[in-house]
DNA sequence: CATTTAGCTGCATAAAGGTGCATAAAAACG
DNA sequence: CGTTTTTATGCACCTTTATGCAGCTAAATG
Protein backbone atom coordinates (compact mmCIF):
# COMPACT_ATOMS: atom_id res chain seq x y z
CA UNK A 1 0.00 0.00 0.00
CA UNK A 2 1.77 3.62 -0.89
CA UNK A 3 1.54 5.67 1.39
CA UNK A 4 -0.54 8.74 0.05
CA UNK A 5 -3.13 5.79 -0.67
CA UNK A 6 -2.80 4.49 2.99
CA UNK A 7 -3.16 8.61 4.18
CA UNK A 8 -6.40 8.79 2.26
CA UNK A 9 -7.46 5.89 4.07
CA UNK A 10 -6.67 7.02 7.37
CA UNK A 11 -8.49 10.38 6.60
CA UNK A 12 -11.81 8.49 5.40
CA UNK A 13 -11.74 6.45 8.58
CA UNK A 14 -11.03 9.82 10.67
CA UNK A 15 -14.13 11.35 8.58
CA UNK A 16 -16.25 8.72 8.96
CA UNK A 17 -16.44 7.66 12.46
CA UNK A 18 -15.05 10.86 14.17
CA UNK A 19 -11.99 8.92 15.66
CA UNK A 20 -9.30 6.13 15.06
CA UNK A 21 -7.19 4.38 17.30
CA UNK A 22 -3.19 4.14 16.05
CA UNK A 23 -3.04 0.71 17.66
CA UNK A 24 -5.97 -0.63 15.54
CA UNK A 25 -4.82 1.38 12.25
CA UNK A 26 -1.52 -0.77 12.72
CA UNK A 27 -3.02 -3.64 12.98
CA UNK A 28 -5.77 -2.88 10.14
CA UNK A 29 -3.17 -1.80 7.68
CA UNK A 30 -0.35 -4.24 8.64
CA UNK A 31 2.39 -1.32 8.78
CA UNK A 32 4.17 -0.73 12.44
CA UNK A 33 2.93 1.42 14.88
CA UNK A 34 5.89 4.18 13.72
CA UNK A 35 4.19 4.67 10.57
CA UNK A 36 0.59 5.29 11.47
CA UNK A 37 1.76 7.60 13.65
CA UNK A 38 3.77 9.40 11.15
CA UNK A 39 0.74 9.76 8.72
CA UNK A 40 -1.24 10.90 11.65
CA UNK A 41 1.69 13.19 12.00
CA UNK A 42 1.58 14.63 8.55
CA UNK A 43 -2.46 14.51 8.59
CA UNK A 44 -2.39 17.03 11.52
CA UNK A 45 0.71 19.14 10.19
CA UNK A 46 -1.71 19.73 7.51
CA UNK A 47 -4.46 20.79 9.13
CA UNK A 48 -7.01 17.69 8.20
CA UNK A 49 -7.08 16.04 11.65
CA UNK A 50 -6.62 16.59 15.15
CA UNK A 51 -3.76 14.31 16.63
CA UNK A 52 -4.23 12.97 20.32
CA UNK A 53 -2.84 10.52 22.28
CA UNK A 54 -3.66 7.15 20.62
CA UNK A 55 -4.93 8.03 17.86
CA UNK A 56 -6.64 11.47 16.00
CA UNK A 57 -10.07 12.97 16.06
CA UNK A 58 -11.90 14.61 13.16
CA UNK A 59 -12.28 18.61 13.09
CA UNK A 60 -15.82 18.37 13.42
CA UNK A 61 -15.46 15.63 16.78
CA UNK A 62 -13.72 18.61 17.89
CA UNK A 63 -16.28 21.03 17.13
CA UNK A 64 -19.73 19.44 17.66
CA UNK A 65 -18.64 17.18 20.96
CA UNK A 66 -16.39 19.83 22.24
CA UNK A 67 -17.33 22.90 21.29
CA UNK A 68 -15.03 25.88 21.80
CA UNK A 69 -17.37 28.40 21.84
CA UNK A 70 -15.70 31.32 20.29
CA UNK A 71 -17.14 34.94 19.82
CA UNK A 72 -15.90 34.60 15.97
CA UNK A 73 -18.45 32.29 14.94
CA UNK A 74 -20.90 34.46 16.71
CA UNK A 75 -20.15 36.93 14.54
CA UNK A 76 -20.36 35.04 11.81
CA UNK A 77 -23.60 33.42 12.17
CA UNK A 78 -25.12 36.92 12.69
CA UNK A 79 -23.95 37.60 9.08
CA UNK A 80 -25.49 34.42 7.82
CA UNK A 81 -28.63 35.36 9.77
CA UNK A 82 -29.23 38.87 8.37
CA UNK A 83 -28.63 37.30 4.92
CA UNK A 84 -31.32 34.64 5.86
CA UNK A 85 -33.67 37.13 7.20
CA UNK A 86 -33.90 38.57 3.76
CA UNK A 87 -35.21 35.85 2.11
CA UNK A 88 -38.35 35.66 4.17
CA UNK A 89 -41.28 37.82 2.76
CA UNK A 90 -44.66 38.48 4.31
CA UNK A 91 -46.93 35.43 4.07
CA UNK A 92 -44.66 33.12 3.90
CA UNK A 93 -44.77 29.40 5.69
CA UNK A 94 -41.29 28.65 6.92
CA UNK A 95 -40.14 25.57 7.97
CA UNK A 96 -36.72 25.68 10.18
CA UNK A 97 -34.30 22.95 12.10
CA UNK A 98 -32.63 24.19 15.36
CA UNK A 99 -29.28 25.17 16.28
CA UNK A 100 -27.56 28.38 17.33
CA UNK A 101 -27.80 29.60 13.57
CA UNK A 102 -31.15 29.52 13.64
CA UNK A 103 -31.97 31.72 17.04
CA UNK A 104 -29.36 33.91 15.54
CA UNK A 105 -32.01 34.24 12.96
CA UNK A 106 -35.02 34.48 14.63
CA UNK A 107 -33.45 37.31 16.65
CA UNK A 108 -32.32 39.14 12.73
CA UNK A 109 -36.02 38.86 11.72
CA UNK A 110 -37.02 42.70 11.23
CA UNK A 111 -39.80 43.75 13.56
CA UNK A 112 -42.85 44.37 11.35
CA UNK A 113 -42.73 40.99 9.62
CA UNK A 114 -46.06 38.81 9.18
CA UNK A 115 -45.06 35.07 8.35
CA UNK A 116 -45.73 31.96 9.90
CA UNK A 117 -42.49 30.04 11.63
CA UNK A 118 -42.78 26.03 12.13
CA UNK A 119 -40.28 24.27 14.14
CA UNK A 120 -39.50 21.53 16.53
CA UNK A 121 -36.83 22.79 18.51
CA UNK A 122 -37.76 24.10 22.07
CA UNK A 123 -34.91 26.82 22.01
CA UNK A 124 -35.28 28.69 18.36
CA UNK A 125 -39.14 28.11 19.13
CA UNK A 126 -38.48 30.32 22.50
CA UNK A 127 -36.65 32.96 20.37
CA UNK A 128 -39.19 33.45 17.72
CA UNK A 129 -41.93 33.66 20.08
CA UNK A 130 -40.29 36.98 20.73
CA UNK A 131 -41.22 38.81 18.01
CA UNK A 132 -43.71 40.40 17.75
CA UNK A 133 -45.75 40.05 15.07
CA UNK A 134 -44.98 36.54 13.34
CA UNK A 135 -47.01 33.47 14.02
CA UNK A 136 -45.13 30.27 15.32
CA UNK A 137 -46.23 26.89 15.18
CA UNK A 138 -44.43 23.74 17.73
CA UNK A 139 -43.97 20.74 16.06
CA UNK A 140 -45.48 18.44 18.65
CA UNK A 141 -43.67 14.96 19.78
CA UNK A 142 -42.08 13.14 21.98
CA UNK A 143 -39.13 15.75 22.94
CA UNK A 144 -35.01 14.25 22.86
CA UNK A 145 -33.01 15.83 25.81
CA UNK A 146 -30.30 15.83 23.99
CA UNK A 147 -31.06 17.99 20.96
CA UNK A 148 -33.96 19.78 22.58
CA UNK A 149 -36.46 19.16 19.79
CA UNK A 150 -39.39 17.03 18.64
CA UNK A 151 -39.04 14.17 17.62
CA UNK A 152 -41.06 10.84 16.60
CA UNK A 153 -43.45 9.76 13.85
CA UNK A 154 -46.31 12.17 14.46
CA UNK A 155 -43.63 15.22 13.99
CA UNK A 156 -42.68 13.43 11.06
CA UNK A 157 -46.26 13.27 9.46
CA UNK A 158 -47.08 16.36 10.69
CA UNK A 159 -44.54 17.73 8.92
CA UNK A 160 -45.35 15.62 5.94
CA UNK A 161 -48.45 17.51 5.89
CA UNK A 162 -47.37 20.45 5.50
CA UNK A 163 -46.27 22.38 1.96
CA UNK A 164 -43.76 25.54 3.29
CA UNK A 165 -42.59 27.66 0.98
CA UNK A 166 -39.20 27.99 2.67
CA UNK A 167 -37.76 25.51 4.24
CA UNK A 168 -34.07 27.11 6.91
CA UNK A 169 -31.71 24.21 7.90
CA UNK A 170 -28.84 24.90 10.07
CA UNK A 171 -26.70 22.47 9.03
CA UNK A 172 -23.18 20.62 10.62
CA UNK A 173 -21.59 19.03 7.74
CA UNK A 174 -21.40 19.46 3.96
CA UNK A 175 -19.82 18.27 1.41
CA UNK A 176 -20.05 18.47 -2.31
CA UNK A 177 -20.28 14.50 -2.61
CA UNK A 178 -22.04 13.66 -0.09
CA UNK A 179 -24.49 16.62 0.69
CA UNK A 180 -25.49 17.78 4.02
CA UNK A 181 -25.00 15.45 6.86
CA UNK A 182 -25.17 15.19 10.57
CA UNK A 183 -24.10 13.49 13.53
CA UNK A 184 -27.84 13.13 15.91
CA UNK A 185 -30.44 10.49 14.19
CA UNK A 186 -33.14 12.05 15.63
CA UNK A 187 -32.51 15.53 14.10
CA UNK A 188 -31.52 14.40 10.42
CA UNK A 189 -35.14 12.49 10.53
CA UNK A 190 -36.45 16.04 11.22
CA UNK A 191 -34.70 17.56 8.98
CA UNK A 192 -34.96 14.75 6.03
CA UNK A 193 -38.81 15.37 6.56
CA UNK A 194 -38.41 19.24 6.25
CA UNK A 195 -36.79 19.12 3.00
CA UNK A 196 -39.59 17.12 1.86
CA UNK A 197 -42.18 19.78 2.34
CA UNK A 198 -41.10 22.79 1.32
CA UNK A 199 -40.54 24.73 -2.31
CA UNK A 200 -37.05 25.76 -1.68
CA UNK A 201 -34.40 23.99 0.85
CA UNK A 202 -31.74 26.94 2.36
CA UNK A 203 -28.78 25.60 4.29
CA UNK A 204 -27.14 28.18 6.73
CA UNK A 205 -23.80 27.14 8.13
CA UNK A 206 -20.58 28.72 8.83
CA UNK A 207 -18.21 28.46 6.46
CA UNK A 208 -15.85 25.80 8.90
CA UNK A 209 -18.37 23.34 8.18
CA UNK A 210 -18.26 23.47 4.31
CA UNK A 211 -16.29 20.28 3.04
CA UNK A 212 -16.91 18.09 5.56
CA UNK A 213 -18.71 14.85 6.77
CA UNK A 214 -20.51 13.68 9.58
CA UNK A 215 -21.95 10.16 9.86
CA UNK A 216 -25.45 10.41 9.01
CA UNK A 217 -27.02 11.76 5.91
CA UNK A 218 -29.43 14.11 5.40
CA UNK A 219 -29.94 14.77 1.27
CA UNK A 220 -27.53 15.48 -1.33
CA UNK A 221 -26.07 18.43 -3.18
CA UNK A 222 -29.09 18.27 -5.91
CA UNK A 223 -31.63 18.63 -2.97
CA UNK A 224 -30.29 21.91 -1.45
CA UNK A 225 -31.32 25.24 -3.63
CA UNK A 226 -29.45 27.91 -1.34
CA UNK A 227 -26.49 27.89 0.70
CA UNK A 228 -25.82 30.71 2.81
CA UNK A 229 -22.46 31.24 4.54
CA UNK A 230 -20.84 34.12 6.52
CA UNK A 231 -18.43 34.21 3.00
CA UNK A 232 -18.98 36.49 0.03
CA UNK A 233 -20.58 34.90 -2.59
CA UNK A 234 -17.35 35.00 -4.95
CA UNK A 235 -15.35 32.93 -1.80
CA UNK A 236 -13.61 30.39 -3.66
CA UNK A 237 -14.30 27.81 -1.26
CA UNK A 238 -18.12 28.29 -2.65
CA UNK A 239 -17.16 27.88 -6.16
CA UNK A 240 -17.67 24.25 -6.25
CA UNK A 241 -20.91 24.64 -4.75
CA UNK A 242 -22.10 27.36 -7.52
CA UNK A 243 -20.89 24.86 -10.15
CA UNK A 244 -23.04 22.32 -8.68
CA UNK A 245 -26.07 24.61 -9.58
CA UNK A 246 -26.35 26.12 -5.94
CA UNK A 247 -27.63 29.73 -4.97
CA UNK A 248 -24.69 30.64 -2.98
CA UNK A 249 -25.37 33.74 -1.30
CA UNK B 1 -11.46 5.20 24.61
CA UNK B 2 -9.50 8.25 23.93
CA UNK B 3 -8.84 10.88 26.77
CA UNK B 4 -10.72 13.51 24.81
CA UNK B 5 -13.51 11.68 23.67
CA UNK B 6 -14.02 10.81 27.51
CA UNK B 7 -14.09 14.22 28.08
CA UNK B 8 -16.51 15.62 25.26
CA UNK B 9 -19.06 12.75 26.90
CA UNK B 10 -18.44 13.69 29.97
CA UNK B 11 -19.28 17.37 28.84
CA UNK B 12 -22.30 16.01 26.90
CA UNK B 13 -23.79 14.39 30.14
CA UNK B 14 -23.52 17.33 32.00
CA UNK B 15 -25.04 19.81 29.38
CA UNK B 16 -27.95 17.30 29.30
CA UNK B 17 -28.58 16.99 32.87
CA UNK B 18 -26.63 19.74 34.36
CA UNK B 19 -25.13 17.51 36.83
CA UNK B 20 -22.81 14.66 36.70
CA UNK B 21 -21.69 12.46 39.61
CA UNK B 22 -17.64 11.13 39.40
CA UNK B 23 -18.89 8.17 40.78
CA UNK B 24 -21.59 7.03 38.26
CA UNK B 25 -19.54 8.13 35.35
CA UNK B 26 -16.48 5.77 36.68
CA UNK B 27 -18.30 2.94 36.29
CA UNK B 28 -20.35 4.27 33.01
CA UNK B 29 -17.03 4.92 31.27
CA UNK B 30 -15.01 1.81 33.12
CA UNK B 31 -12.06 3.83 34.41
CA UNK B 32 -11.19 4.75 37.93
CA UNK B 33 -12.81 7.82 40.17
CA UNK B 34 -8.99 9.90 39.82
CA UNK B 35 -9.36 9.47 35.81
CA UNK B 36 -13.01 10.94 36.24
CA UNK B 37 -11.87 13.48 38.70
CA UNK B 38 -8.77 14.75 36.51
CA UNK B 39 -11.09 14.96 33.98
CA UNK B 40 -13.60 17.42 35.89
CA UNK B 41 -10.78 19.27 36.96
CA UNK B 42 -9.62 19.76 33.37
CA UNK B 43 -12.71 20.70 32.13
CA UNK B 44 -13.45 23.19 34.98
CA UNK B 45 -9.74 24.48 33.99
CA UNK B 46 -10.81 25.24 30.78
CA UNK B 47 -14.22 26.69 32.37
CA UNK B 48 -16.82 24.45 30.42
CA UNK B 49 -17.87 23.17 33.50
CA UNK B 50 -17.88 23.85 37.44
CA UNK B 51 -16.38 21.48 39.51
CA UNK B 52 -18.13 20.51 42.50
CA UNK B 53 -17.76 18.11 45.78
CA UNK B 54 -19.06 14.62 44.39
CA UNK B 55 -18.88 15.84 40.49
CA UNK B 56 -19.26 18.62 38.41
CA UNK B 57 -22.76 21.24 37.52
CA UNK B 58 -23.11 22.98 34.36
CA UNK B 59 -22.76 26.63 34.00
CA UNK B 60 -26.96 26.82 33.44
CA UNK B 61 -27.34 25.03 36.47
CA UNK B 62 -27.57 28.06 38.93
CA UNK B 63 -30.03 29.72 36.01
CA UNK B 64 -31.85 26.88 36.00
CA UNK B 65 -32.49 25.91 39.68
CA UNK B 66 -32.56 29.16 41.00
CA UNK B 67 -34.65 31.80 38.94
CA UNK B 68 -36.01 34.48 40.99
CA UNK B 69 -38.20 35.55 38.51
CA UNK B 70 -41.96 36.51 39.46
CA UNK B 71 -42.79 33.61 40.69
CA UNK B 72 -44.45 34.48 43.57
CA UNK B 73 -45.69 32.38 46.51
CA UNK B 74 -42.67 30.41 45.63
CA UNK B 75 -42.56 28.45 49.06
CA UNK B 76 -46.46 27.54 48.87
CA UNK B 77 -45.84 26.17 45.43
CA UNK B 78 -43.40 24.27 46.55
CA UNK B 79 -44.99 22.18 49.35
CA UNK B 80 -47.79 22.06 46.46
CA UNK B 81 -45.93 20.95 44.01
CA UNK B 82 -44.12 17.63 46.40
CA UNK B 83 -47.78 16.71 47.32
CA UNK B 84 -48.63 16.62 43.65
CA UNK B 85 -45.28 14.90 42.95
CA UNK B 86 -45.96 12.08 45.46
CA UNK B 87 -49.29 11.28 43.46
CA UNK B 88 -47.15 10.17 39.94
CA UNK B 89 -45.74 6.47 39.81
CA UNK B 90 -43.51 5.00 37.64
CA UNK B 91 -44.89 4.26 34.26
CA UNK B 92 -47.57 6.49 34.50
CA UNK B 93 -48.92 9.28 31.47
CA UNK B 94 -49.59 12.23 32.95
CA UNK B 95 -51.37 15.14 31.22
CA UNK B 96 -50.25 18.76 32.91
CA UNK B 97 -51.04 22.38 31.76
CA UNK B 98 -48.45 25.43 32.40
CA UNK B 99 -48.20 27.71 35.02
CA UNK B 100 -45.58 28.24 37.90
CA UNK B 101 -47.17 26.02 39.72
CA UNK B 102 -46.17 23.31 37.22
CA UNK B 103 -42.81 24.63 37.21
CA UNK B 104 -42.31 23.49 40.74
CA UNK B 105 -43.82 20.27 40.06
CA UNK B 106 -41.37 19.61 37.35
CA UNK B 107 -38.84 20.02 39.81
CA UNK B 108 -40.23 18.57 42.87
CA UNK B 109 -40.46 15.34 40.55
CA UNK B 110 -37.91 12.27 42.00
CA UNK B 111 -34.90 11.95 40.36
CA UNK B 112 -35.50 8.31 39.30
CA UNK B 113 -39.52 8.41 38.69
CA UNK B 114 -40.11 7.14 35.09
CA UNK B 115 -42.97 8.82 33.84
CA UNK B 116 -44.35 10.24 30.28
CA UNK B 117 -45.22 13.60 30.94
CA UNK B 118 -47.33 15.74 28.08
CA UNK B 119 -47.58 19.55 28.03
CA UNK B 120 -48.65 22.45 25.57
CA UNK B 121 -46.52 24.44 27.97
CA UNK B 122 -42.79 26.06 26.41
CA UNK B 123 -42.21 26.92 30.28
CA UNK B 124 -43.29 23.73 31.41
CA UNK B 125 -41.42 21.24 28.50
CA UNK B 126 -38.37 23.41 29.45
CA UNK B 127 -38.30 22.21 33.46
CA UNK B 128 -39.44 18.87 32.49
CA UNK B 129 -36.33 18.47 30.04
CA UNK B 130 -34.12 19.11 33.04
CA UNK B 131 -35.20 15.79 34.67
CA UNK B 132 -32.90 12.93 33.94
CA UNK B 133 -35.69 9.69 33.08
CA UNK B 134 -38.76 11.16 32.63
CA UNK B 135 -40.43 11.08 28.68
CA UNK B 136 -41.26 14.18 27.91
CA UNK B 137 -43.70 15.02 25.12
CA UNK B 138 -44.82 18.53 23.75
CA UNK B 139 -48.42 19.25 22.08
CA UNK B 140 -47.62 20.50 18.97
CA UNK B 141 -50.17 23.54 17.41
CA UNK B 142 -49.76 27.38 16.97
CA UNK B 143 -48.14 29.33 19.79
CA UNK B 144 -50.06 31.75 21.79
CA UNK B 145 -47.04 34.50 22.87
CA UNK B 146 -49.49 35.68 25.66
CA UNK B 147 -49.84 31.81 27.62
CA UNK B 148 -46.79 30.57 26.30
CA UNK B 149 -48.59 27.61 25.48
CA UNK B 150 -49.57 25.75 21.87
CA UNK B 151 -53.39 25.79 20.85
CA UNK B 152 -55.58 24.78 18.67
CA UNK B 153 -57.47 22.42 16.50
CA UNK B 154 -54.09 19.73 16.42
CA UNK B 155 -53.68 20.37 20.02
CA UNK B 156 -57.33 19.96 21.37
CA UNK B 157 -57.73 16.52 18.79
CA UNK B 158 -54.21 15.24 19.77
CA UNK B 159 -55.32 15.33 23.20
CA UNK B 160 -58.38 13.87 22.65
CA UNK B 161 -56.15 10.80 21.08
CA UNK B 162 -55.12 10.37 24.87
CA UNK B 163 -56.21 8.59 28.01
CA UNK B 164 -54.34 9.54 30.37
CA UNK B 165 -53.48 8.31 33.89
CA UNK B 166 -53.64 11.58 35.63
CA UNK B 167 -53.94 15.14 34.89
CA UNK B 168 -52.52 17.78 37.05
CA UNK B 169 -53.73 21.51 35.98
CA UNK B 170 -52.49 24.64 37.55
CA UNK B 171 -55.84 26.50 38.74
CA UNK B 172 -56.33 30.24 38.52
CA UNK B 173 -59.61 29.92 40.57
CA UNK B 174 -61.94 27.55 42.00
CA UNK B 175 -65.52 27.96 43.59
CA UNK B 176 -67.42 25.30 45.02
CA UNK B 177 -70.84 26.47 42.70
CA UNK B 178 -68.90 27.71 39.65
CA UNK B 179 -65.99 24.96 39.96
CA UNK B 180 -62.72 26.05 38.17
CA UNK B 181 -62.95 28.53 36.11
CA UNK B 182 -59.58 31.26 34.23
CA UNK B 183 -59.29 34.12 32.16
CA UNK B 184 -57.88 33.37 29.07
CA UNK B 185 -59.67 31.74 26.53
CA UNK B 186 -56.80 29.66 24.78
CA UNK B 187 -55.96 28.28 28.28
CA UNK B 188 -59.07 27.34 28.80
CA UNK B 189 -59.73 25.15 25.98
CA UNK B 190 -56.86 23.12 26.37
CA UNK B 191 -57.45 22.35 29.90
CA UNK B 192 -61.31 21.16 29.11
CA UNK B 193 -59.82 18.79 26.72
CA UNK B 194 -57.06 17.61 29.17
CA UNK B 195 -59.74 17.11 31.81
CA UNK B 196 -61.45 14.63 29.01
CA UNK B 197 -58.57 12.64 28.39
CA UNK B 198 -57.92 11.64 31.81
CA UNK B 199 -58.40 9.02 34.91
CA UNK B 200 -57.86 11.34 37.50
CA UNK B 201 -58.04 15.17 37.96
CA UNK B 202 -56.13 17.05 39.75
CA UNK B 203 -55.96 20.64 40.55
CA UNK B 204 -53.03 22.55 42.07
CA UNK B 205 -53.50 25.64 43.78
CA UNK B 206 -52.14 28.02 46.25
CA UNK B 207 -55.52 28.82 48.77
CA UNK B 208 -55.81 32.43 47.80
CA UNK B 209 -57.49 31.10 44.92
CA UNK B 210 -59.78 29.10 46.43
CA UNK B 211 -63.40 30.68 46.42
CA UNK B 212 -62.29 33.00 43.43
CA UNK B 213 -64.02 33.46 40.44
CA UNK B 214 -62.40 34.37 36.94
CA UNK B 215 -64.80 34.95 33.82
CA UNK B 216 -64.42 31.37 31.69
CA UNK B 217 -65.83 28.25 32.64
CA UNK B 218 -63.49 25.35 32.78
CA UNK B 219 -65.13 22.63 34.39
CA UNK B 220 -67.84 22.08 37.62
CA UNK B 221 -66.28 20.74 40.87
CA UNK B 222 -67.88 17.30 40.28
CA UNK B 223 -65.13 16.72 37.68
CA UNK B 224 -62.47 16.93 40.28
CA UNK B 225 -60.81 14.26 41.74
CA UNK B 226 -58.20 15.22 44.25
CA UNK B 227 -57.24 19.00 44.99
CA UNK B 228 -54.04 20.04 46.00
CA UNK B 229 -53.40 23.52 48.11
CA UNK B 230 -50.54 24.52 50.73
CA UNK B 231 -52.04 24.23 53.18
CA UNK B 232 -53.06 20.68 55.53
CA UNK B 233 -56.08 19.35 54.44
CA UNK B 234 -57.89 20.00 57.67
CA UNK B 235 -57.92 23.42 57.33
CA UNK B 236 -61.62 24.73 57.78
CA UNK B 237 -61.66 26.71 54.19
CA UNK B 238 -61.28 23.56 52.51
CA UNK B 239 -64.19 21.69 54.10
CA UNK B 240 -66.56 22.38 51.92
CA UNK B 241 -64.98 21.15 49.14
CA UNK B 242 -64.30 17.51 51.29
CA UNK B 243 -67.81 17.91 51.66
CA UNK B 244 -68.84 17.66 47.98
CA UNK B 245 -66.56 14.50 47.50
CA UNK B 246 -63.06 16.39 46.23
CA UNK B 247 -60.19 14.11 48.00
CA UNK B 248 -58.17 16.75 49.64
CA UNK B 249 -54.60 16.91 49.91
C1' DC C 1 -17.96 15.71 66.37
C1' DA C 2 -17.79 11.46 64.27
C1' DT C 3 -18.46 8.94 60.28
C1' DT C 4 -18.59 8.55 55.60
C1' DT C 5 -17.25 10.05 51.20
C1' DA C 6 -14.53 12.70 48.07
C1' DG C 7 -10.17 14.72 46.94
C1' DC C 8 -5.23 15.15 46.89
C1' DT C 9 -0.25 13.68 46.57
C1' DG C 10 3.12 10.74 45.25
C1' DC C 11 4.34 6.72 43.02
C1' DA C 12 4.24 2.62 39.85
C1' DT C 13 3.19 0.91 35.47
C1' DA C 14 1.79 0.36 30.89
C1' DA C 15 0.95 2.38 26.72
C1' DA C 16 2.04 5.89 23.40
C1' DG C 17 5.30 9.22 21.55
C1' DG C 18 9.79 10.74 19.97
C1' DT C 19 14.67 10.26 18.18
C1' DG C 20 18.25 8.38 15.77
C1' DC C 21 19.78 4.87 12.95
C1' DA C 22 19.72 0.85 9.76
C1' DT C 23 17.77 -0.95 5.80
C1' DA C 24 15.47 -1.52 1.61
C1' DA C 25 13.00 0.10 -2.10
C1' DA C 26 12.43 3.67 -5.46
C1' DA C 27 14.15 7.51 -8.02
C1' DA C 28 17.69 10.18 -10.05
C1' DC C 29 21.85 10.58 -12.38
C1' DG C 30 26.14 10.02 -14.95
C1' DC D 1 23.88 -0.25 -16.17
C1' DG D 2 25.98 0.91 -11.86
C1' DT D 3 26.15 4.40 -8.49
C1' DT D 4 24.27 7.82 -5.69
C1' DT D 5 20.41 10.09 -3.55
C1' DT D 6 15.99 10.19 -1.72
C1' DT D 7 12.14 8.24 0.58
C1' DA D 8 9.71 5.10 3.37
C1' DT D 9 9.67 1.99 6.94
C1' DG D 10 10.89 -0.58 11.06
C1' DC D 11 13.59 -1.15 15.27
C1' DA D 12 15.97 -0.06 19.61
C1' DC D 13 16.17 3.11 23.14
C1' DC D 14 14.53 6.66 25.97
C1' DT D 15 10.81 10.13 27.34
C1' DT D 16 6.19 11.49 28.16
C1' DT D 17 1.43 10.63 29.09
C1' DA D 18 -2.40 8.40 31.04
C1' DT D 19 -4.15 5.84 34.53
C1' DG D 20 -4.75 3.33 38.79
C1' DC D 21 -3.50 2.55 43.61
C1' DA D 22 -2.21 3.52 48.49
C1' DG D 23 -2.25 6.48 52.14
C1' DC D 24 -3.40 10.66 53.91
C1' DT D 25 -6.38 15.05 54.20
C1' DA D 26 -10.54 17.73 53.53
C1' DA D 27 -15.46 18.13 53.06
C1' DA D 28 -20.19 16.94 53.80
C1' DT D 29 -23.83 15.19 56.64
C1' DG D 30 -26.51 13.83 60.28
Amino acid sequence: MLKKERQAYILHQVNLHNKVLSSLLSQEIRVSEDTIRRDLQELADEGKIIKVHGGALSHSFNEVYYPTDNVYSQDHKKIIANKAAALIQNGMFVLTSGGTTIIELARALPRQLKATFMSGSIPAVLEYMQHPTIDVIMIGDRISKSSKITIGAEAISKIKQINADLCLLGINAIDLKHGTTDNDWEVVQLKKAMIQSAQKIVCLTISEKINTLQPIHICDIQHIDVLITELPPDDPKLKPYIDAGIQVL
